[in-house]
RNA sequence: GCUCAGGUGGUGGAACUGGUAGACACGCAGGACUUAAAAUCCUGUGACCCUUAAAGUCGUGCGGGUUCGAUUCCCGCCCUGAGUACCA
């Protein structure tokens, strides 16, 4: 039979499928691999070329792993709530759970036609009762918890209760809100049931807060902080506006300090880690105390070592005090300011930049350590939501202060004997103090512990670390996502008893806020639980752990399972995510480990972001005003106005004109002005892949085409996993060759299979056992692309020597199968093996004697070095050199002053001198 | 502005710890087979010099440095992409 990569692919997915090869249950015999591709929401457009590149990575290391003899956990789910299917079913009246059951549908039938080798008894949706269950679950474990600060971790809130019975407040340490009462245990026992209960909701690790929050009109709903982009919503580009709302939120912020720590641990790309740092942002300084009448105005600084160079304090326009600071005489210039910054969007805060505003209070602090007046201003680059809302202000060291102290003419007083403060602020720490009280003299670091004892000391401040962190907002006015177990008793949130869970999602009749404003739940009949739902990153931020063991009713996944499977050891999945759900799923995991319910601080041991695929446009010239197109090597003698033109039409940016002209009526009379070769090339460029620039690649067409094997080693072949690229289908037919290269090795003239039982030659057992070391070592450093080629060099090796040999064709097929799985699984069949046995064979291990005699491997010292395939310039005689190994102090020896030129090593024989 | 990633032929990209830069593939050119096409196979393909061959010269964004030797290491600059942004 010729390549007919149709049927054998059809066959062997079909077999996979009906004997759930890839089925795989606890076995303490196996070491463990889990390996996982971030989950899909399943949207309606389907799968574009884009879309497997990581899956199929994933696809071949859990393949690879199996050869190895691992028990390899490699499962696929969905995470089905989320707002396009309620904006659809806003628009049409269709139930969510429908479009998105549909849409999940259609991804199946794409994910399928690849030849992923998931293990799919184990498919989850997030959107399923019988998961959010868990989910629930797990918002009321938070709910059901606080963090100590003494263990470091959190607790079981009944602990909170017996401290604060027996002790009160006093010998709590908790990450908590800041407005908790300070009570004696006896104060404490004698407050009343609610207000005990409002006192404990501050301690709670979910909680229900009065807070500043995203809120998108358009959406009708609150949005986290990283789904907001610019002051636009993520999804739609809808402006978002701050408003003050009582909302479900997720103490993250406990995790700051273990969050930031556990990036050490972890083999992430560096970029992502980086981008979790700043977005915890923690900075290291102190609090200090301005004294202003009968209370303090409380600053957050990095740089306290520069307190004598504080002239004045500026406080954000939305800070407390404001108003009571204010001066009768100030009164009508502080409110201006107010108002002016509250019309300026934050798209116009952050764009102006440069420009310097604020206004003067009228009233004055006390320096804590000069006992000076110090003056209290007001301005728009102090951010309410950083620190404590205001700054002590320091122009000869921060140049944000520069700045506003030279516009409104404030003194610049230096610190540092160091410091150059004639056109901008200095902020290094070099030199020795000056202007600074007790400080003078010292260097940096004394000065800073100097000044901190000191402020501790008159109680008026001390160090503080900072984090930039907010903790995360946990409800949205959306009716496509959990629902919240908590009903209200009065105003007390309760949690609904936990064997009544699931709390199912209720029917309602439409989808859209009431006309009150209220979220969606409010429509259901007898609703008498919370009415906002969980965000989108509730069910995947702990997903990973219901694979393990997905048709539990008993717990979100059993001991032994997690266990067994412990963490997932490699992760794949897009960029995007950085800031949110892997952020959160940390977050999470962390509070599962406090509670004894997981075994790994950290969820993913290893991540791989996979590039994104962009599109590759192409374009035709149509002549102004005419039905004549011109080539592209024409274009720039003509007038011509660039089309997109469909990407199918093209071949290797050469316009299938018949095509052409069949795609459009108005095409069809066109003229053409060609290349010399009479062909018309289209010119291209990289987009987006959307519809609109007819640029979209879809996976299935080249399945049809080419087969899943060849699409499979194509999407790897294409560049570096991690690197951005665009699509590009010209070099398919390249990978498509191989495979038949490969499939014609060994059959005959008549198409039968056909393998010699003769022993191998060592020139064949040499190309197969470098193919071997190389593949293992390119899957172990993630690098696909390297392997395709290594396989095509090999069989091009293996045809040029003609080579059919059994023992050959069975090695090779193990090895190339986690690449091509379909064509090696009929292969191996062929080869007279069991039907299916080849995902569970060991991966062969090379037999070095046969590279070691590789001439090229001899080594060679050369500066205490050891190299092999040696290029040494050099001048020297051939007859003078007969060591096998040179020594640098040898090599100096024979140069002897003169210049160098080339000499050829090999085998650690000099084989060439270039004089 | 800051942080990170990157810059190699006509194209995608190799070169793993410094050791023959351009593997592999696409494209292109020429050839074989064929009535023809497809498919397949063979040869050539960084630039310059040159009738040809051999040889030579230049070549990994730019300028310098270390080294016998640099795409790789160091310093400075330019460009592209991503993240982030008044964070005190």
């Amino acid at each position: 039979m010729e390549y007919n990569f149709r049927k054998i692919e059809n066959n062997w997915q079909k077999f996979w499928a009906e004997n759930q090869t890839f089925k795989v249950e606890v076995d303490v015999k196996k070491p463990k691999y889990y390996v996982l591709d971030m989950f899909p929401y399943p949207s309606g457009a389907g799968l574009h070329v884009g879309h497997p590149l990581g899956y199929i990575a994933s696809d071949i290391v859990a393949r690879f792993k199996r050869l190895k003899g691992f028990n390899v956990l490699h499962p696929m789910g969905y995470d089905s709530f989320g707002l396009p299917a309620e904006q659809y079913a806003i628009q049409t009246g269709q139930h969510p759970a429908i479009t998105t059951e549909q849409n999940i549908q259609t991804f199946r039938k794409q994910l399928d036609k690849i030849g992923l080798s998931y293990d799919w008894s184990k498919e989850l949706r997030t959107s399923e009762p019988n998961f959010y269950h868990w989910t629930q679950w797990i918002f009321m474990q938070l709910f059901n918890s606080w963090y100590n600060i003494d263990s470091n971790k959190a607790e079981p809130i009944s602990t909170l209760i017996q401290k604060l019975k027996t002790n009160g407040t006093k010998q709590i340490k908790a990450v908590c809100d800041e407005d908790i009462l300070e009570l004696s245990a006896q104060e404490w026992n004698h407050l009343s049931e609610d207000e005990q209960q409002k006192e404990i909701l501050k301690y709670r690790l979910t909680y229900l807060k009065e807070s500043i929050v995203n809120w998108c009109p358009a959406l009708g709903t609150v949005l986290a902080n990283d789904e907001v982009k610019d002051g636009f919503s993520e999804r739609g580009g809808y402006p978002v506006e701050q408003k003050k709302m009582m909302q479900w939120s997720m103490r993250i912020t406990a995790y700051a300090e273990r969050l930031l720590q556990g990036l050490e641990t972890i083999d992430w790309p560096e970029p992502i880690k980086e981008i979790q740092r700043n977005w915890i942002g923690k900075s290291e300084g102190a609090m200090v105390k301005f004294p202003v009448s009968a209370t303090f105005i409380e600053v957050f600084t990095t740089r306290v070592d520069t307190i004598y160079g504080a002239t004045f304090l500026v406080l954000a326009p939305e800070h407390e005090l404001v108003a009571k600071l204010t001066t009768s005489e100030q009164k009508s210039t502080i409110e201006n300011y107010i108002r002016d910054t509250k019309k300026k969007s934050e798209l116009d805060r952050m764009a102006d930049v440069k420009t310097v505003s604020g206004a003067f209070t009228g009233s004055y602090a006390k320096h804590p350590l000069t006992g000076k007046d110090v003056p209290i201003w007001i301005a728009d680059y102090v951010l309410a939501g950083y620190g404590t809302g205001a700054v002590m202000a320091v122009p000869s060291g921060d140049q944000r202060d520069y700045l506003f102290a030279k516009h409104f003419n404030l003194p610049i007083i230096p610190v540092l004997d160091s410091q150059n403060i004639e056109t901008e602020a200095d902020t290094r720490k070099e030199g020795k103090y000056i202007n600074s009280g007790i400080i003078d003299g010292l260097a940096y670091k004394d000065a800073v512990a100097k000044i901190v004892a000191e402020l501790e000391k008159q109680g008026l401040g001390k160090a503080k670390i900072n984090y930039r962190m907010r903790d995360a907002i946990f409800g949205r006015q959306r009716y496509w996502g959990e629902p919240v177990p908590v009903y209200f008793d009065g105003d007390i949130p309760k949690l609904m008893d936990e064997k009544e869970l699931p709390l199912l999602l209720p029917e309602i009749d439409k989808y859209l806020p009431t006309e009150t404003g209220e979220p969606p739940l409010a429509r259901a009949k007898d609703w008498k639980y919370e009415r906002s739902t969980m965000p989108g990153w509730a069910g995947s931020s702990w997903y990973w752990y219901r694979y393990m063991d997905v048709r539990n009713n008993q717990a979100f996944a059993s001991a032994d399972k997690i266990e067994y499977w412990q963490d997932v050891d490699l992760y794949i999945g897009g960029a995007e995510h950085a800031t949110g759900h892997l952020l959160y799923s940390r977050f999470w995991n962390k509070f599962l480990k406090d509670l004894g319910y997981v075994v790994k601080e950290e969820p993913f041991k290893k991540l791989i972001n996979q590039g994104m695929i962009q599109g590759r446009s192409n374009f035709v010239y149509r002549l102004k005003e005419s039905n004549t197109f011109v080539s592209h090597s024409q274009k720039n003698r003509y007038e011509t106005i660039p089309l997109h033109v469909d990407v199918s039409l093209v071949e290797n940016d050469v316009l299938n004109i018949e095509l052409f002209k069949k795609s459009r009526e108005e095409y069809h009379n066109a003229n053409f002005i060609l290349e010399e070769n009479s062909t018309y090339v289209c010119g291209w460029e990289i987009e987006k892949m959307s519809k609109s620039k007819f640029n979209v690649v879809n996976p299935d067409d080249l399945i049809e085409r080419y087969g899943a094997d060849t699409l499979r080693m194509y999407e790897m072949f294409l560049g570096p996993l991690e690197q951005s690229k665009p699509w590009n289908t010209n070099g398919i037919e390249g990978v498509y060759k191989f495979l038949k290269k490969f499939w014609k090795l060994f059959h005959d003239e008549q198409w039968n299979f056909e393998v010699s039982d003769q022993e191998p030659s060592k020139a064949e057992y040499k190309s197969l056992h470098k193919i071997i070391k190389k593949v293992e070592e390119d899957i172990e450093r993630f690098s696909f692309n390297t392997s395709v080629s290594a396989f095509m060099i090999c069989v091009n090796e293996l045809t040029e020597l003609k080579c059919n040999k059994r023992i050959i064709l069975e090695k090779l097929v193990v090895i190339l199968s986690p690449y091509a799985p379909h064509i090696c699984e009929e292969l191996w069949m062929l080869l007279g093996n069991e039907k299916g046995s080849l995902s569970y064979v060991s991966y062969p291990t090379f037999l070095s004697q046969y590279l070691e005699e590789d001439e090229f491997n001899y080594p060679v010292s050369v500066n205490g070095k050891t190299r092999t395939n040696l290029l040494l310039p050099l001048t020297l005689e051939i007859n003078e050199i007969e060591e096998t190994v040179l020594s640098s102090a040898e090599i100096k020896k024979y140069l002897d002053g003169k210049s160098p030129k080339k000499v050829i090593v090999v085998k650690g024989r000099i084989i060439n001198v270039v004089v």
